[in-house]
DNA sequence: GCACATATTTGCACTATGTGCAACATAGCT
DNA sequence: AGCTATGTTGCACATAGTGCAAATATGTGC
């Protein structure tokens, strides 16, 4: 694409990437998963074979099963590397931070970078976003999206025990990394996205207080309200 | 159980079920998920297949898949008629009862059910609780787990959104169905399990107590105890 | 530029999951 | 017994996913 004439031998650019090879990997890996996206988003889930992914980025089956380890985790975009930078974010925060506090904070901070388009994916936040449509639309990918959180959870939860200390907070972190993950998921799902990114943020924002708050709190205001 | 003697011809058994046929079913799907689950803990989730499952029970494979949509869905013991009485469980509450409250309350109901092996699946409580061992010890079947589980909220999500008059209360209601299961998960698949159902319960009052208070504030329980 | 080491892509063979369809068998009823 | 509805099975077929080895592209030293 861009011309970056040869400085002199044989570099040609970006020192910041590892090489053309990396660079070529990554560039694969992003166009498989917007091509699936974009077929899924056309066609839903179950009239989009590999091979049609495979085809429109003009690659072998083969090969796209060397990116994904399932249709499903392409089109859901998991990320092992973005998962790792999750839980590597929540390990490096103070730990006088609450769980709950830290997972928010991550949780926002990793919403502010795939605003900004510096996600550590590089996926564009447009995907990013076309992606959360096809969630609520497609129950298929919204089930295949449930099962790929529950990993996430599993690296999440591993992170707050070590913040926290030890095995035997181990039920407090899962419960609190489920409930928290749950709340990111409706968000996320939520119609309300309609709005983007920043709408997200100020739902989030919400449940976030809510949960801190204590359910039947909001539920007390329910009835306060009729 | 009841004798019911005939009362004029053929009839032999147990007037309250709907009739041999039935019974035979409903025989052949506990069957299979009690096959499927042994074999999985014993061979690991990957090392059974649907044909090792089918003819544990003497059944052909096309059979099986009459019974399940996918070899996910039997171990997991995915059951349409649970869950449908659950939500119909959900809807007999007094209207002024609190989502979480309700929730609290229909899945305790179920575990007193299931307890007492008088669940509408039929299922022996015993199998009930291997299940959870299985889910504990291999990921595989944890995150097809956290797959059925993603379908049930949708069907309790609809039924708070019922219960509460209107799709205004869409996502709170999302929001304390996610939560509530992923606390029921938590629990069930935490080690405290061992304890059975009784150990479940217990942990289940604790975590709803929290959810109820708030994270935060068990949160400074935690800071209080150091 | 050339040659070598290493990483990636691909084709091929193979196993397993899951579905549609039509033949067959069994339960339920009169 | 005989008719009908429902459940079971075999078979063909599409797709998902993996292991392996050959082919290809990249990175590097000279």
């Amino acid at each position: 694409m861009s011309p970056t004439l040869e400085l002199d031998h044989h570099e040609e650019g970006d020192a910041a990437l590892p090489g053309r090879r990396e660079r070529k990997k990554r560039t694969t890996r992003l166009a498989l998963k917007a091509a699936a996206l974009d077929l899924v988003a056309e066609r839903g889930f179950a009239h989009v074979t590999v091979e049609d992914i495979a085809d429109a980025v003009d690659v072998s089956v083969r090969t796209f099963f060397n990116y994904f380890p399932s249709k499903e985790a392409c089109i859901v975009g998991e990320d092992a590397e973005r998962i790792d930078a999750l839980r590597d974010e929540l390990l490096g925060l103070p730990p006088d931070v609450s769980p709950l506090e830290a997972l928010r904070t991550v949780f926002f901070s990793r919403l502010r970078a795939i605003e900004e388009d510096i996600d550590i994916s590089g996926e564009d936040h447009e995907v990013w976003l076309r992606r959360f449509a096809v969630l609520r639309s497609q129950p298929e990918v919204f089930f295949a999206f449930a099962k790929h959180l529950a990993m996430m959870e599993r690296s999440l939860t591993d992170a707050l025990v070590v913040r926290l200390g030890g095995e035997e907070w181990r039920l407090y972190a899962s419960l609190v990394t489920t409930t928290v993950i749950g709340v990111m998921r409706v968000v996320g799902t939520s119609s309300a996205t309609g709005g983007g990114i920043a709408a997200m943020k100020k739902s989030a924002e919400e449940a976030f207080d809510m949960l801190a708050a204590g359910f039947e709190l909001r539920q007390q205001n329910r009835k306060a309200r009729r």
